[in-house]
DNA sequence: CCGATTACCTGCACGC
DNA sequence: TGCGTGCAGGTAATCG
């Protein structure tokens, strides 16, 4: 499920933890997630300490003191849990007991604070899609990231910028928002709620946002916007939900969001004055949720 | 340059 | 209850 947004709310999740941490064990349970793990995995990175836990779209970078960074990808069903030694536990007994290890449990960090206190990082993905990958050099220029484009996140993504993203373009919208290339970190729920924040259809030719004409620019105004807005809104909800959220099962990851349009097929149309409802189609192979009345 | 399709893998909801 | 089917928020490769 991890969007942008998503992976936003574990990176806050796990700074406190891993950030100035030194990883005392690391551990793969496995050969392989999406792709194999890279040559010596856990070897070069035991005895390493975090330095900065960043995040680049959808990818998690940890930065070491040393050595490679890691590129960690929580695919679609990839998550993080956060297991803590309680107050009265023995030390050096290091999760002994509490330590239920789960199905898909993948890799496992287990890191030694600053302050001497022990935890561990569980990294479970069901569905293996995910993945983790070492960059050599600085994680920008790593194939795997080189060719995303802007962030929705700050004030880069304007309408000017997504004018000239989306000029020219004669792909759906659709797939112009969910090509990585172009804004990096959307994806499929975010395009659809942004495109009925901003009125415009996911059917909708991206080029034609794009003109110079007073209407044009006001719609790539529009959009941009409402990228922006529903990325914010949907990182200040995982964070408000952070706190809970890693309290109640440690782990991080998923969290519950109510979308206007994802999922919301058949019902009306949450626009206030607007009587139309919500339609589910399929663009590129994948769920699109829009209101064909509001959203042109 | 495009979009559509497939692949990767497991879990879950659904209908029978 | 069990079984088959389809679907799932990710990226990448292949084909027309």
């Amino acid at each position: 499920m991890p969007e942008l947004p998503e992976v936003e709310t574990v990176r806050r999740g796990l700074q406190p933890v891993l950030e100035g941490a030194r990883l005392v064990h690391v551990e793969a349970r496995r050969p392989d997630l999406r792709f194999p793990f890279p040559e010596r995995f856990a070897k070069r990175l035991t005895g390493r300490t975090v330095t900065a836990l960043g995040r680049r779209a959808k990818y998690l970078t940890m930065h070491m003191d040393e050595g490679p960074v890691l590129i960690c990808h929580l695919g679609m069903s990839g998550s993080f849990r956060i297991e803590t030694a309680d107050a009265d536990d023995v030390p050096g007994a290091f999760h002994h007991e509490r330590s239920k290890s789960a199905a898909h449990d993948h890799v496992v960090f287990d890191v030694v604070s600053a302050k001497g206190e022990r935890a561990r990082v569980v990294f479970n993905d069901p569905r293996r899609f995910g993945f983790m990958l070492f960059a050599e050099g600085a994680p920008d220029t790593h194939p795997m990231l080189a060719g995303l484009g802007v962030e929705p996140t700050g004030n880069a993504l304007d309408g000017a910028m997504l004018a000239s993203l989306l000029k020219d373009r004669r792909s759906p919208l659709k797939a112009a928002l969910l090509d990585q290339r172009l804004i990096a970190g959307l994806g499929n729920i975010y395009v659809s709620e942004a495109l009925w924040r901003a009125g415009l259809s996911p059917l909708r030719e991206a080029g034609t946002i794009a003109g110079s004409t007073k209407k044009a620019k006001q719609q790539s105004e529009d959009l941009a916007q409402a990228i922006r807005s529903v990325i914010a809104d949907a990182i200040a909800a995982g964070g408000s939900s952070l706190r809970d959220y890693v309290h109640t099962d440690g782990s991080l990851g998923y969290f519950q969001h109510s979308f206007a349009v994802y999922d919301r097929e058949g019902e009306s149309c949450p626009k206030p004055g607007c009587r139309g409802h919500i339609e589910r189609i399929v663009q590129s192979g994948r769920s699109t949720f829009y209101c064909r009345t509001c959203q042109r």
